[in-house]
DNA sequence: CGGGAATCTGTAACCTTGTTGCATTTTTCC
DNA sequence: GGAAAAATGCAACAAGGTTACAGATTCCCG
């Protein structure tokens, strides 16, 4: 059970804490690459996609275990996925939202990280509209983040 | 010139007509590949994936030719991408809408097919948003469409 | 504790989508 | 008709993601 606290995951006590309390809560293995994962995401404030999980995690697990952890956590409701434009899913915890009725996100073109822009409204169409069944929903933005164009608040515009 | 009425190919003469003259009106190069994947395009009221287009034509084109002959098409302004939430492109003609501001898609979980949902309202964000700059947007569902629910109208909900 | 069942992990192999290089074929235009 | 420009087919490649299976962990109960 200590072997679950490796030293080397850039996850500090707290967060490894929280994780495990997450774990326990819906009755999944306690696992190093889950507490890792879970920890990389609590300290994450926008979506990862499991390239970004894995390298910062210096790919001490394998692609397959990112995947299938995520994939875990995703039946277990503690993670959902949110797709972009390129073709990488992106994950994130189901906090403020789920997989099914998300804040829109924003991939910045410059940067390719993608943000969560949670001050918009994300309830577009109801659960059915002109007989189509709505069963998800996501709002997807390209642009450039604050941090990648100083210019913003220079401009004008 | 007539090579480019290849009679094995899925369209009729007036479509076949309609694409030599989009082409036309754009200073492309009149060639099979061009006037096949336009009027498969022309003949279909939702967005298709590179795979659909090619299972249309019987693989009479290589998988590469019908992804670059969309990028020609593409970069023509004739022909626009729509991201779904499976990680293929989905293809089709910039008609009522372009890539930028696009009317949001369904695609049907059972089965496959994106829908064009042109009766909601596109714009959701302006230009910029809280220091994003915004370049892009679409709107995504997924669902199920009215073929594939008949439940549909004889649902209380 | 200790041991067995259940579950997770790593490795390898595989699939799909999409791109690139290069030689050959078409298209255009004169 | 013939040459330049562009498009095509084929092979190879890359990235994201999944599956199979053997070996390692985790859990649970006595
Ligand atoms: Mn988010
Ligand atoms: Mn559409
Ligand atoms: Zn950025
Ligand atoms: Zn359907």
């Amino acid at each position: 059970m200590d072997l679950v606290n490796r030293p080397r995951d850039p996850v500090d006590t707290n967060t490894r804490t929280e994780a495990l309390n997450l774990l326990k809560a819906k009755g999944l293995y306690k696992t190093r690459a889950r507490v890792a994962v879970i920890g990389v995401l609590l300290q994450s404030d926008s979506p990862m996609s499991q390239d970004q999980i894995a390298q910062r995690l210096r790919h001490r697990y394998d692609r397959v275990t990112i995947y299938r952890t995520l994939a875990s956590l995703r039946s277990a409701g503690l993670v959902h996925r949110a797709f972009t434009g390129n073709r990488t899913w992106q994950f994130e915890l189901s906090r403020n939202c789920w997989e099914d009725q998300c804040h829109p996100h924003l991939t910045c073109s410059r940067c390719g990280k993608t943000h969560c822009l949670v001050g918009l409204e994300p309830p577009i169409a109801c659960r059915s509209y002109n007989g189509f069944v709505i069963h998800r929903q996501q709002v997807h933005f390209e642009g450039i983040c604050p941090q990648c164009s100083p210019c913003a608040h220079t401009d004008g515009h």
